[in-house]
Order: structure tokens, then sequence, then C-alpha cells
DNA sequence: CGTCAACATTTACATGTGTAAAAAGGGAGG
DNA sequence: CCTCCCTTTTTACACATGTAAATGTTGACG
């Protein structure tokens, strides 16, 4: 059962008889290989146990063929279905991905960035942490390789490519909804974590005032640690449902997960939001959690398009590799937010 | 701003005048090298821009240092969770992780093997796809390398280390405190897409035995994809609920993502299971999803401990790396589920 | 001031594979 | 059947670092 087990190429090419630089193109790319000689090759590798090593044949190579990508939270389903988009679209590409996660903490986001550098990564895609992130470690590693940031991005890099949503439609677009049919909403920020915390709150206001609605913000001040974002939404709205304040208003939360907080304080205040309650409370989210069809009531949202944010940072990527569009202006690619309307608002 | 780069210890050793081999010993452990040459190295260190090659370190060191990780499935916080705890375990042992998702894919996860023997990790740590997975490949992965598989256990396999939760303890747990506190539980199964779905069954009917009462199984049949847990859950009440029966039953469901559907097919036909209703339908699940609490009802549970089988797996590893226990007796561990009492059962 | 020991550094070789250039092979046309 | 050209294979060197053994350095003690 067990077959012989072959360490080295040298040891490969006296067994099989090829010299061992046929062998090395070989595995490259069996077609730059007589077909007769693949053949011998591949009855050879059936009758033994071998593996190129993978440092010693990506050390050498122009091309490591490797993608670098790093997120900043590995618990948010978000992030997640964001990270598998990537992965499928390298994958496809015959890329071999990379993960780091940063755990939202600098320093090893840092630490995955100088991974990437040590080990010649063809490109590296990042969702950075936010203001926390050390934008020099960015810069950095923008120096060295084709660099894409993903999902959020910082003001003071515009001349990075970015892929991510466009936070002043999608969020318009929910807003607009929600004053079209009901009372204009309260915005239940969530703790700043990144830029699109501030973005999303932005565009709120923005289209509040030209609708010509006075925009009213909520939950600005930090009551959890980062990143724990139904707690938050749950602590800000017990209060207020406390006090007997908002309970027959809209209400828009940041993202999801502050959602389903604010839909947990309400049921614990008896209160079922809802948009059918001519005039009751509501209470909408943005980015479509996978979970979000199975709350009580199903949370509506804007969802973004993470499949598409996946495969253009992957395409994106590519493209720099290749050389293509290198020192021109960076790509800035934002996707639309589609309207889900479920039963919550 | 932007420092000179080099790209070798070779012109490295020059720049700063120190030997190379010196540089080397340097980045493996400063200690080994004179204070006062080491403050030499630093300086010059912060003078240029240089990273060590990741492959010519990791190619010619008897160790790599890195461990390798597959996890079936991304998109399902029960997993990431997992993830975090092994790769902070592993961090605060000085090891890295290289993260492979096989989404679900058995081809997938045979890549991945081969990439970690093709890196020489020093281990790898597998959460199996179940009956999909190739066990061929995690006995190949075995014979080459230290192997603890995690979460769940092949019954084909009994002789590799393993690191996962006492379903029979969790499941007669949660099935225990079900029949004491009102009418004995249906079991809502899911689909067996592993061996802890099987094993819960089990320890569910064993234990309703043991109480002496008549277990009863429901949603064995594969209505929906692999892993659509929540879709199946609320599908299978749906049908259920629609004829009429189990709405004033007890339902324990196989984990807490098909009991989020099962929530939602309750709430969709009105029912709100509870534990306070006497009498009255209550649901309840397994694994204690980080969402759980903020449900409506608040969704009672028993918790796997992700910590603890995390943080063993990478110690268990480590022994084997360090040739602790070696060709011993696999080490088998098993951690206890903790009952969470919430509001739906 | 000299000597010896302990330790830090350097020399010299090893690692497993990529790749350019040289050699060999094979097929077609004469 | 020979020759020439094109393709495949081989030779020879490169890559960036690890490491054992040899060499050098430092400092304490006599």
């Amino acid at each position: 059962m067990s077959k012989p087990r072959i360490n080295t190429m040298e040891e490969l090419s006296v067994a099989i008889g090829v010299s061992r630089p046929t062998l090395s193109r070989f595995f490259q790319d069996p077609s730059r290989v007589k077909k007769n000689t693949a053949a011998r090759i591949e009855a050879g590798l059936a009758r033994v146990e071998y593996v190129p090593n993978f440092f010693a044949t990506r050390m050498n190579r122009k091309s490591t063929g490797l993608i670098g990508v790093i997120i900043p939270y590995l618990n948010d389903l978000f992030f997640t279905k964001l990270l598998q988009a990537v992965e499928v679209a390298a994958m496809q590409a015959g890329m071999t991905v990379i993960t780091q996660c940063s755990h939202s903490d600098p320093a090893i986001e840092a630490r995955a960035a100088e991974t990437f550098m040590s080990m010649s990564v063809d490109g590296a895609i990042v969702a950075p942490l936010g203001d926390h992130s050390d934008q020099a470690v960015h810069l950095r590693l923008k120096s060295r390789m084709p660099f894409v940031l993903m999902d959020s991005r910082p003001k003071t890099m515009p001349n990075v490519d970015f892929v991510g949503t466009n936070h002043h439609q999608s969020t318009g677009l929910i807003t607009e909804y929600l004053c079209r049919m009901g009372e204009p909403p309260v915005f239940l920020a969530m703790p700043r974590v990144n830029f699109n915390a501030r973005e999303r709150e932005a565009a709120y206001i923005a289209r509040m005032r030209e609708l010509g609605f006075e925009p009213e913000v909520i939950g600005t001040e930090l009551l959890h640690e980062d990143w724990h974002f139904e707690e938050h939404g749950e602590a800000v709205l017990d209060i207020e449902f406390g006090g007997g304040r908002l309970t027959d208003r809209s209400i828009l939360c940041a993202n999801d997960r502050v959602a389903i907080g604010a839909i947990r304080a309400a049921a614990r205040h008896g209160l079922t939001p809802g948009r059918f309650g001519k005039g009751g409370l509501r209470i909408a989210g943005h980015d479509d959690y996978p979970l979000c069809p199975y709350l009580n009531p199903a949370l509506t949202t804007v969802a973004q398009n993470t499949d598409a944010i996946g495969k253009k940072a992957v395409s994106r990527l590519l493209d720099l590799i290749r050389g293509d569009g290198r020192d021109d202006t960076p790509e800035i690619t934002l996707f639309d937010g589609n309207l889900k309307l479920r039963e919550s608002a």
C-alpha cells in the first residue's frame, strides 16, 4: 500500500530515468515535455510517493503564484463571504491564496504584511482594520507589490486601487426607502471601527438632507468592545426603549449585526418592528448578513455584493500583476447595494 | 522616507559589516549573537529595507515552524471560532499557521494536504468533511507528519489523535434537561454532512431510551444542499407545523443553525417556543452559535468549548512534533458541553 | 604580560529546484 | 541515406539561506 518515498527531484530522476531539469519542466507544465516522456514520468510517479518541495520551487521562479489576503476579523460572516469569493476567484485563476487574519490587531496585520513580502507573493489584497491599521504598512506593501484594498477605504489613501460598496448609494437607497414608506429613520451608528462606519453615517445624513428631513444619529459612543456589534445595538436601544423613546420610529442600523441586537432589544421591550405596522417601529440594516432571512422578524436590509467585490479584487490584482495599468491611475470600483425587502421595515 | 532596499543577506552583511552567517543566526534568535553585534545589526536594519526570504529560510531548517490547518467551511461561525482558537494558540507558541478551507470539496481538501506536505509543515490539524473526506488523504498526511483531527471523528480512523466534543455527554445533557422540564423531545436531525450529525442522533436515541422514552427522529432526508442548515430546519418544520403536527412538542435540533431555521418556521406559523410556556412548543439547539443570545426567543443550547478544543489540538500537535507520545496510543480528548439556558426551551 | 578557555564569528559546504545555454535527438526535404 | 533545422533534453550554474567545523576574539587568571 505504502509506496517508496522519494524526497528530491534528483532521486526521482534516477528512479524514472529522465533528467532532473526535464522533471522540473514537467511539474511546471506537463505540456512542455514530449508526450511520450510525460507518460513515462506519470507512470513513474504512480509508483512512488513524491511531492516537489514548495520552498525550493517558489524560491527561484520569477512568479510565486501566490496571493496574500488579509482580513480583519474571522468571526463575521460578512468577511468570510468576502474571503470565500476571493479564494474561489483566485483558485480559478490558478493562484494559491495565503490568508492571514489580523484579529483586529494592527501588530498582527503588520506581521502578516511582513510575511507576504518575505514570501514574495505576487500581490496582496487587504481589508484594512480602519483607523487602527498602520497605513505605513499598507504603503510599504504597495511599494513592493501589486496591492488592492478591499471593503473599507481610508480617505488618506486615495491613490490605491480599491474595490468595495458604494455606501453613498446603498445607504442612500435604504434611507430613501424608509422615508418613502414611513417615518424618516434615525441612524443607529456602529462603533467606528472602520471607514465604512463613518461613510454610511455621512451617506445617511446627506440623503436625509436631500429629502428635506433632519438627520438624527445615535449610538456613536463606544459602549462595548470593538466588533461586538450585536451587543452594541441591543444596549443602545435598550436605553432608548427603556426611556420610552423611539418605540414607534424607524431605525436604520449601520450594519446587520447592529440590527440583530436592535431587534433583540425591541423584542425584550415587547416591540415587533415591521413594515406593515403603519406608523410603528421599523428596523433596517446593511450588508445582508446570511442570517437575515431567519430572524424574527426577517431583517430588511441592503445587500453588499460580496461575490462581485471578491471577484473584482482578484481580477484587478491579476491585471496589476500582469503589468496592465501599473503606473496608471488607481482603479476605484464601487458596487451598488441591492435592497432586500423583508419583514422588519 | 523610502529606505534603500536590500534583497539578500549577503548584501546586508556588507552593508552592515557583519558576516552573513552571523546575520543568519541573528534572524533566528538575536540572543545567539553578542549583544554588541546585535545592536549593530539592529541599527543597520533600521537604515535599510530588508526582509529575509521566507522560502530560503524554511527550506534548510530542520523545522519550518509551520502548522497546517484545514477547515471544511468558512461561512459558519462555529468553524471560525474554532479556527480563531487554533490560530491564537499557535501564535502564542511561536508557530505560523497556514489555513486552508476545503469548501466542502474533497478534491480541494486533498490539494490542501498536498500543499502541506510540499511545505514540510511541522504538523497538521484537520477538521474533516465527514463522509465526503477522502480518508486516504488523512492517512497519507498522518504517515508523513504529526497529525491531529479536530471536531468531527471518522469511526473508521480510531488510531488518530482527536480533539472534539463529547457528544454523548453534550447531547445527553440537553436531552435530559428537556425531558426533565417538559415533554420528551423530538430530534430534528441535520443533513449527515459529518460524523457529528450521526453521533448526536445516536446520543439522543440512547439517552431517551435510558430515560424510558421512545426516541423520535425527523428531518433525516436531505431536502437541501449540504450545509444549508437553516433552510433545512425551516423546511422540515414548515411541513410539520403546516400539517398541525409538533406544535406543542419539544424539538431538539442537531445544531444551532438548524434551530435558527426551526425558530423561524415556528414564528411563521405564529408559534413562540419558550421554556415558561408549560406544555407548549420548545426548541433547543447544539453548539452555542455566537448569535444564539440575540434570537427571538434567545436559543437554549449546549455550548461546545471551542476555545478548549482549539487550544488542546495545538498543544497535542506540539507534543507530537516534539516527539512526545509519537508511537504511543493516540490521544482522544473530548470536552464536555455546557448547558446554556435561555428562553426557547 | 602571557596563556588558556569559552564563546562569537567565519569558512565552506549543503539544500532542492529554476533556467540559460549547450548538446542531442528526430523528422522532413533533398 | 544524408543534411539541416527545430524541438527536446542535458549540462552547468544560480538562488538565498542553514549549519558544522574551523578560526578568531575576548577576558580572566596566573
